[in-house]
RNA sequence: GCGGGUGUAGCUCAGCUGGUUAGAGCGCCGGCCUGUCACGCCGGAGGUCGCGGGUUCGAGCCCCGUCACUCGCGCCA
């Protein structure tokens, strides 16, 4: 049809000089001379500079066009004179003077700029998120998605992983997020749950004889957003492995995520295989979290002994009360004004810490309103466990139960990032291991399962038969990356006496636990391999890897935080009629304060 | 559900201690320009200062309420 080759706005080299070409793409910016007219014509893969002459038929009609208009251009490829060369382009060499100029499509003025580094509000770009996604920056980290889905998929599938699709409209299941619902037409009063991880189906697939499953998966859970946690939806890299052992598939991960952040890192370091494992009473012990970030060189330590009975009668009474005094230790702040610590203090505050006391070390020994109280001795002893010397300083949090010790470890990493500690250009990987099979949940009083419900305790059957069920540990391992949870997983409990006995524990009744999981533990009766996975997040993944902050960067058309589509207009009222097909009547909204209905 | 931040032109923002006709940059429209590349120069249009109420001689600014967006807490194994 055309004569020509229809090329890329990046495709063309000095090489192509005296060549017709034919370039299509969107006006990404124009400069208009008078008498010459310079487009720069813009694609996905680059921009070529495009010269309408003064002489030209096409000046009138390229002078109308606005930035964003889409167009087709042919011409003569033509090398540029030195001094008008661009060597920001690859293309800067030559530029294609227009013989012929087709319209495809005119822009309007545009609610947001396509060249340029504005900021825009994250509204504007949501609800023209087509227009956005031209942007370099977001379309680089689209791409940048797809190359990282692409290479997790060949390195699952390089270990033996086979990718299965499990259902999207499936069965509510107790995984603790709130489900979406779906109504279903055919079945009066009945609803299908999106799934909130295909967990069950991929234990199933692993009863089914698939030796090693995985699936990029879409998985569904209605609760609030983060900035780092889209609100609604969201994709996990969901794998699952037969006969595997907890190591085996720490070997795996390793394997993946070691290869991924590499290839994708663009340089940074890299943890390799083994991750550092860290049980889970060590992490809150030492990190005050159940996420530690290894970039931060600083630990906590356990100072309540010193406080106990010491003269600082408020940590004193803490420690007397069951709490605990943590110590953070502040290498080289000597010099620092006093404003710095009552930054700090006024941080606290603001984070649910009472206050953040500290003491700063001399020549003369302890100082600052803590050390004014506390004997020489134990300040003293408190230094020397701490390994600290003059110019240093150590803060403190103080408190009890589970709040306390993650104010620890905030506090742990808020003080790491003040003086500038946090380890910059690297990925640092561990494994967080044993977490408790149980806790006792705070309003209730009841025992309940601390994380997923189909782990395996730890000593089986015995265990959960004579132990303490707060004791109980379970093979249960989070995978964090730089202070950031990436993934859960666990061997599971494939054996269903064991099954029915840990829901017991945790209040539900045999006839409960066949009514819930009854197609679950009826294959378990037929022959079931043990197993075990994991499913790190992609999102997150993503987000670390283009280092953005934000999820929805990382995201083709994300929801905002209220989890609303203002492109689309998503969720949205539907018609009566359809609502009476479903026999569903909307209430009004139960308040709980009266509003004035609105106009 | 709760707390913080933001809301002024199409967009990004400035706007002093409450004081005359609310400004800038980009974009848009018109004009000039043959080597620019975020072209340049000249001119112009464009405002319910989120919305409602209050205080005041006078409110973009102060107070109360409300809405939207956003960050965090709760929630999310």
């Amino acid at each position: 049809m055309h004569p020509y080759r229809t090329h890329y706005c990046s495709a063309l080299r000095t090489t192509d000089a005296g060549t017709t070409a034919r370039l299509s793409g969107w006006i990404h910016s124009k400069r208009d001379h008078g008498g010459l007219l310079f487009i720069d014509l813009r694609d996905e893969t680059g921009i070529t500079q495009v010269v309408i002459p003064a002489s030209s038929p096409l000046m009138n009609k390229a002078n109308t066009l606005r930035v964003e208009s889409v167009i087709t251009v042919t011409g003569e490829v033509v090398l540029r004179e030195e001094s008008t060369c661009n060597p920001e382009l690859p293309t800067g060499s030559i530029e294609l003077v227009a013989q012929n100029l087709e319209v495809q499509s005119t822009a309007d003025v545009l609610p947001l700029q396509v060249a340029g580094h504005e900021h825009y509000s994250d509204e504007l770009r949501l609800r023209y998120r087509y227009i956005d996604l031209r942007r370099e920056k977001v379309h680089r980290n689209i791409l940048l998605r797809s190359s990282i889905i692409t290479s997790l998929r060949r390195r699952m599938t390089d270990l033996g992983f086979v990718e299965l699709q499990t259902p999207i409209l499936t069965a509510s299941s107790p995984e603790g997020a709130r489900d979406f619902l779906v109504p279903s037409r055919l079945h009066h009063g009945k609803f299908y749950a999106l799934p909130q991880a295909p967990q069950q189906f991929k234990q199933l697939a692993m009863v089914a004889g698939f030796d090693r499953y995985f699936q990029i998966a879409p998985c569904f859970r209605d609760e609030a957003s983060r900035a780092d946690r889209s609100p609604g939806e969201f994709y996990q890299l969901d794998f699952e492995m037969a006969f595997a052992t907890q190591d085996e598939i720490f070997a795996v991960m390793e394997n993946v995520l070691s290869g991924v952040f590499t290839e994708f890192g663009h340089g940074c370091e890299v943890s390799q295989a083994p991750f550092e494992r860290i049980p889970y009473a060590r992490a809150l012990k030492e990190y005050g979290s159940d996420k530690p970030d290894l970039r931060n060189p600083l630990r906590l330590t356990d100072v309540t002994d010193i406080f106990s009975g010491s003269g600082f009668g408020l940590f004193a009474r803490i420690a007397a009360d069951g709490g605990e005094i943590r110590a953070i230790p502040a290498p080289d702040v000597g010099n620092r004004p006093r404003s710095f610590f009552d930054k700090l203090n006024a941080w606290a505050r603001e984070n649910g810490g009472s206050g953040l006391g500290y003491i700063t070390f001399t020549e003369t020994g302890g100082q600052g309103p803590i050390a004014k109280n506390l004997e020489s001795d134990r300040t003293e002893t408190l230094r020397q466990r701490l390994e600290l010397q003059e110019g240093d300083a150590v803060f403190f949090t103080a408190g009890k139960g589970l709040e306390a010790v993650k104010f620890s470890g905030t506090a742990l990493t808020h003080i790491a990032k003040e003086l500038d500690l946090i380890e910059k250009d690297t990925f640092r990987f561990c494994w967080v291991t044993d977490f408790p099979m149980y806790e006792r949940n705070e309003e209730t009083g009841l025992i309940d399962f601390s994380h997923n419900p189909f782990s395996m305790p730890q000593g089986g059957l015995e265990a959960l038969n004579t132990q303490d069920p707060l004791d109980i540990l379970a093979y249960q391992y989070d995978l964090v990356c730089n202070g950031i949870e990436l993934s859960s997983g666990a061997i599971r409990n494939h054996l269903p006496e064991v099954m029915i006995r840990a829901f017991e524990i945790a209040g539900y009744s045999e006839d409960d636990v066949k009514a819930r999981f009854g197609g679950m533990l009826n294959a378990f009766r037929y022959g079931a391999p043990p197993h075990g996975g994991s499913a790190p997040g992609v999102d997150r993944m993503v987000m670390l890897l283009a280092n953005e902050p934000n999820i929805r960067e990382v995201i083709l058309f994300p929801l905002n935080q209220q989890g609303e589509d203002l492109m689309m207009g998503a969720p949205a009222p539907i018609e009566p009629e359809r609502l009476k097909e479903l026999s569903l009547t909307i209430t009004a909204k139960p308040s709980p304060k009266q509003t004035t209905p609105k106009t």
